[in-house]
DNA sequence: TCGTAAAATATGTCCGGACAAATTTTCCAC
DNA sequence: GTGGAAAATTTGTCCGGACATATTTTACGA
């Protein structure tokens, strides 16, 4: 039952102790030794087999656990988690802001702010019960030479329409609105890109001729629960607008 | 300068004394007692000011350092990195592959391989260098039906273009074979996302009319020192394709 | 055999200490 | 005044120990 030999110090130069316990139990744990869903040692035990002292036990653990390989819990034991490390690429943002992509300085115009019950079709597009009365914000938004570069329809969840005094003085994203006025915290945003030709509504309130290529992009806020909160579908004339990210890769430790 | 009065027990009865130190320093950066840029108390001030251990104190830094508030520094001390907690919504991905997010079985087809040196445009676009030799790639990726979804033109680094040989007995995303085969990393992928209607050949590949509208996604894979290493053009019909991203809201703590 | 309480086990918190390594400050010579 | 070496300072690693808390196992009684 020696599943890890002890530890040689001599092959690591330079390289903690905690690390070398770590970079042996992520090789067994990759090997199969332990798992997905079975026990590691006790800390006792590593302690024993690797003839370090508790605190590098847990410092080592401490690195699985930050990798998402192991969960621990007090008086259970650590369980393997996952047999490879937490996801390699990612994309981050300080707030829901930088979603938006306007390089310069824009002007929001709301040009129409009503109720609409929601149909079959529409209730699947938001994500929520047909027969409900959505608050909906109709606008454009205009660079500073006044040219229009989207065109936005925003639904608002039936359960925060009181929002609806408010929109017109609001400067910000309407969704830090809902959360301001309505206790709601968005936890994740799902947006769907596409390509698609302007129907003739949307063509006139863009200055473009019916046909013409738009980038139409759809955001939906939810919040706990998978709880839609708002729905904002927008569309940019093709040309001058693209979208971009960026995701870099994540080091491991 | 005694700038946090010592901690009391009482008022955050089964709260960690590392995680209350912690609420206290935070607290401090917030009100800008320590602004940006700024050093916070050495350890052993701390331990003094709160009357705790080392260890507790240590504890209590961790949290500030992995919320990204300070970052710390052997022999130095602890810097004030940011004044507020770290970036609030992300997206991940164990792999670039769910970049692409065709969402049944493809066949993808090369259609020609070859080198096009780089003019001043295409430099532009790739990049680099005008004057050196890419490896390009052109093909087309079907779904199970045989239509079209997305016609692809590949361009490989010209240090890279060495595996030209193994393209077209390669199966997985061309990044992954210049990542094996030349030991670079890539580093991040930048993506840029727009309409734009359909040039003639596009159109002709695709088996759409000319100006009909497509969804153009651009990859551009980067390496060490932001070096490029691939970059890939690619269009979809605007028809039956879009692409979906989710950004979940990061927890704190 | 089942349910409950007690005991044992395993991780979490916190203390004190020592030594190592990286950085900053001080001191001295030119 | 400047440069380099030595000393001091600050964080990083690692040890040992103790107590607390959460979970699991065991023992006992009905």
């Amino acid at each position: 039952m020696d599943k890890s030999p002890p530890l040689s110090m001599a092959p690591a130069e330079g390289v903690p102790l905690y690390q070398q316990v770590a970079n042996e139990l992520i090789a067994a744990i990759r090997a199969g030794t332990y798992p997905v869903g079975s026990l590691l040692p006790t800390e006792n035990e590593l302690c024993d087999r690797f003839a370090v002292s508790r605190y590098t036990v847990r410092e080592a653990l401490r690195q699985l656990t930050k990798l998402g390989l192991v969960s621990r819990r007090q008086g259970s034991g650590t369980q393997v988690a996952a047999a490879a490390p937490a996801p390699a690429y990612s994309q981050s943002m300080r707030s829901l802001s930088e979603l938006f992509q306007y390089a310069q300085e824009t002007v929001y115009t709301i040009d129409r702010v009503d109720r609409v019950t929601a149909d079959e079709e529409l209730a699947f597009v938001l994500g929520g019960r047909p027969g409900r009365a959505w608050l909906r914000l109709e606008g454009v938004r205009r660079g500073r030479d006044g040219r229009p570069i989207c065109r936005t329809l925003v639904y608002v969840h039936p359960d925060y329409a009181a929002i609806e005094a408010e929109v017109r003085g609001h400067h910000g994203p309407i969704y830090q609105l809902i959360e301001a006025r309505c206790g709601v915290t968005v936890r994740e945003v799902r947006q769907e890109i596409a390509a698609e030709p302007m129907g003739r509504e949307v063509a006139e309130r863009l200055g473009q001729k019916p046909g013409a290529c738009a980038l139409r992009i759809v955001r939906r806020y939810v919040g706990d629960n998978d709880k839609p909160v708002e729905v904002s579908i927008n569309h940019h004339p093709a040309e001058g607008f693209s979208y971009t990210m960026r995701l870099k890769r994540e080091e491991l430790g």
